[in-house]
DNA sequence: CTGTTAGCGCCTTCAA
DNA sequence: TTGAAGGCGCTAACAG
């Protein structure tokens, strides 16, 4: 069990074993057009369980030019938004008997830049970019030019967030969805609201604050400039932003965070300052990220089929590919729950 | 750009491009023992640059013989107990410049033995095994034998979670973090319990129970047969079960969940009945997800570093094979939260 | 229907 | 230090 490395059964020995031509063995193994003899068919599938037979994939690969690997890119795994993303992908991608290979660029363009390149020299069959694009023209040329090598050689690529380059998109809603939710909010009575919005550069979270923003206008809401505040797209983020605004004191009876776990981190914020929920202000998110359901109180919030998004973006990559990119649009729809309740 | 697929620059067109010969070529681009006079390699490089040259990785895998892929297997990447461990997998092998290629088995052990084969296929460096055996020897043998074939060809296999075959393991102490969050729980004042268990053939579950049931036995706690209740180990079945818990009528005062997300789920089913919470009956769960640190009241729990356990997997995966396979143990910590007030 | 053979792109002895 | 050439395992023409 611990010898060294033993080479394994190659398809020469399984056509030596049955007795066959090296093609005939191929043929009968690994999935081709060519029809194969019944009896010879047998022989070779016989010699290769006895062998414990599999076909190494860099060699058909290789032959073949290109492998089932699809890589996806994602921000950070451990983020809830990013796991159902993944699952989407997984689940789509295993259904079609792709494989994938996934990273997380933790944030950094740069490395997404790297992945792409190194996905290109795997010969991957597609990438799948996932999350925000970020407001910086330089690094969107330079993505856009190492995606165009990749598409270049024979490779798809795919992008969920933004429509920003020439390439297959998924593209969420951002601006709608929290278009919708602020009109849904000042239904509910409220006036004065603020934003805990993520850093300032990244697309999602200023479409979303947009979005509010033109919400609030259409429907006759306020939202004063100070009542706006950045942090990072995250849990501690959200409960600094909600802390500072807190501090610097508001007269807002509902906060919109722009997503949940920002949302998460502003609820916790309040409770640490002592005020109730639900409560003198009402918390929204955006996303309405399945392990944050049993929150209490619940969380209002836009629903993203994150799960549907992942499918979405493994089915542009098996479709053939047409002479201009293709657009997926995926629309978000209103959650309401006790974190908001109506303003009596 | 929407040309046809173009073959990307090989080897071959850099070195002549360069005016050398591929060996040359080879040595200086791709890691080489070998030295290269210094003008010679400015003059590659600088054709692979002006190439926009990327190694085929199928080719070098296919020279060298294994890959630097590692495949990582997860029973569902959309639950944050494996999402957490994916991206420490996915970190730890960042920086040893390890490509992560990820599967969701969705719990089907027979996905688990499809995929070890294709990463077999795939020659990867290693596999990686996330998440709980199941009690089914004839399964355990097959993947045994699956992943001695893996090994045999020179892969390495690392599992998380159970020591159950002979391959480098990180043993999660899930007995003995159950026990002595039973301890920590009778020492609140509780005395009467209740177990909300996973299925029964799960070995992360069955040991979670026999861990708190040793903690009672040690502390002096009881466990009525009819207070443990089987269910999936979701958030469902833990509503599931804590709703037939109390629709059978409990005395118990506190209920031990086996995760996290089992917990939320009791905690849901407790709310639904009007009862509150914290109140008559306390809750613990296990794992202390992140995502869920935040709900109220915070859950009573067990840690587990589980970032740590996916690096500790790379790191088993990086060591040099050993005669025996190697185990790492990583313990749990209780931590009390307001989820079980003590009990006056 | 079956067999033969020429690559796929790269690494690595072996010679020079 | 550099170059020439064999082979990694497989597929896909091309013959038979």
């Amino acid at each position: 069990m611990v010898d060294q490395a033993v080479p394994s059964a190659t398809l020469m020995d399984v056509a030596r074993l049955a007795g066959v031509s090296l093609a005939t063995a191929s043929r009968s193994l690994n999935g081709s057009t060519r029809q194969v003899g019944e009896d010879l068919r047998r022989r070779v599938v016989l010699a290769a369980v006895e062998l414990n037979y599999t076909a190494n994939a860099q060699a058909q690969a290789m032959a073949r030019g290109r492998t089932d690997v699809v890589g996806l890119l994602v921000h950070d795994i451990a983020d809830p938004y990013f796991s159902s993303i993944a699952a989407g992908v997984m689940r789509a991608a295993e259904d079609h008997g792709l494989l994938v290979t996934m990273a997380s660029t933790l944030r950094r363009p740069e490395s997404e830049l790297d992945y792409v390149a190194a996905l290109r020299g795997q010969r991957a069959r597609a990438v799948v970019l996932a999350g925000s694009r970020v407001d910086d023209p330089e690094m969107l040329r330079r993505l856009g030019s190492e995606l165009a090598s990749f598409e270049a050689t024979g490779g798809r690529a795919v992008m969920i967030s933004q429509k920003k380059l020439p390439v297959d998109t998924v593209l969420l809603e951002n601006r709608a969805g929290a278009k919708a939710l602020a009109e849904s909010l000042v239904g509910l009575g409220h006036r004065r609201f603020a934003v805990l919005s993520g850093p300032r550069d990244l697309l999602t979270s200023r479409d979303r604050l947009a979005g509010f923003q033109s919400g609030l206008a259409a429907a006759g809401g306020e939202l004063d400039p100070r009542n706006v505040l950045q942090d990072s797209f995250t849990r501690d983020g959200g409960l600094s932003a909600m802390t500072r605004l807190l501090d610097q004191g508001t007269d807002a009876t509902c906060v919109f965070a722009a997503n949940d776990v920002m949302a998460v981190g502003a609820m916790a914020a309040l409770r640490q300052q002592g005020i109730g929920l639900p409560g003198r202000i009402a918390v929204a998110g955006f996303d309405d990220i399945l392990t944050l359901r049993d929150i209490t109180p619940g969380l209002t919030t836009v629903r993203l089929p994150l799960e549907e998004v992942g499918a979405a973006a493994i089915d542009l990559v098996l479709q053939p590919r047409g002479d201009r990119p293709r657009v997926r649009r995926v629309k978000g729809q209103v959650v309401l729950r006790d974190s908001t309740p109506p303003l009596t």
